[in-house]
DNA sequence: TAGTAGTTCCCCACTTTTCCCCACGTACTT
DNA sequence: AAGTACGTGGGGAAAAGTGGGGAACTACTA
């Protein structure tokens, strides 16, 4: 199970370290993809696989179905954890994320986000304010 | 499983690189047609035959299930993997889809969608903007 | 029937990117 | 205070993408 929050650098050839508690999961291998809220989702093959059968559903007549698949599907990739526990996370992500040097490494559950610092401060601190509201909306979801 | 996003370009002869990845499975025969949102679908000939065989099921007493039968299936055209790991498309998909040199490859699972470069930027850039409806959308859909 | 033109395919060579490995620095631990 | 573990940076080898030359094949024409 992934928790916790780091904080980590991207090198210049766009490398980011894993903290070591959660390199034993990934090296069986690791997809990246477009996540919510301008972060990257990171998954295990296995959580990954589960999420893409599901997508892999959606009627492909379906333009907002269509949309979806491609943000998620087309903005996966594979990524494999070098011995220094580093992953590579192509161009087209980072920009994505808006990912600059500082990046952080937030774990949920069965997921990994990568944040760019800036907007994961925002984020938190935004959510902080709100988050008695929020509590109530979540009530009607079964929490 | 096809995912992640690629560019490459075509050459003056109109063949296009595939990602190594995707060779292999590309390499027992592929076929091209007409996809939607103006791109090309790329499917393995296994995919394509379970496509083709639903197509077929459409009422050809309804003039959209013509039209669209007669859009992927006349469209549709075999293609060869050479030994570089090219495809060759023919002219009348090209421009169908408007390829110019710069084209982005797109992993969907089970198919490969083919984009002219500055389509696919806009129509992401579009996408991203409304990913946070689309998605609660999808959440109705069981995702 | 043979010649010519147009395509398709294969192969070689160049360039670019990716990935692997080594080395350094910092922080924590004993 | 020294050793170890972890994060960071960069150099070099290998692989993948790209472009073009030329052979084989087809089709059309004279």
């Amino acid at each position: 199970m992934f928790i916790g929050e780091y904080s980590h650098n991207l090198d210049e050839k766009g490398r980011l370290a894993v903290p070591k508690k959660f390199r034993a999961d990934l090296s069986k291998g690791a997809v990246v993809t477009r996540g919510l809220d301008n972060c990257l989702f990171l998954y295990t093959k296995i959580e990954w696989k589960k999420l893409a059968d599901k997508l892999a559903t959606l009627p492909f007549s379906q333009a907002k179905a269509r949309a979806f698949a491609r943000l998620m599907l087309a903005g996966a990739m594979d990524v494999g954890v070098d011995k220094q526990g580093r992953v590579m996370l192509p161009e087209y992500l980072r920009s994505f994320a808006g990912l600059k040097k500082q990046v952080v490494v937030a774990g949920l559950y069965n997921r990994l986000e990568l944040w760019d610092q800036k907007n994961w401060e925002a984020y938190k601190t935004k959510s902080e304010k709100e988050s008695e509201n929020i509590a109530e909306d979540m009530f009607e979801l079964g929490i």
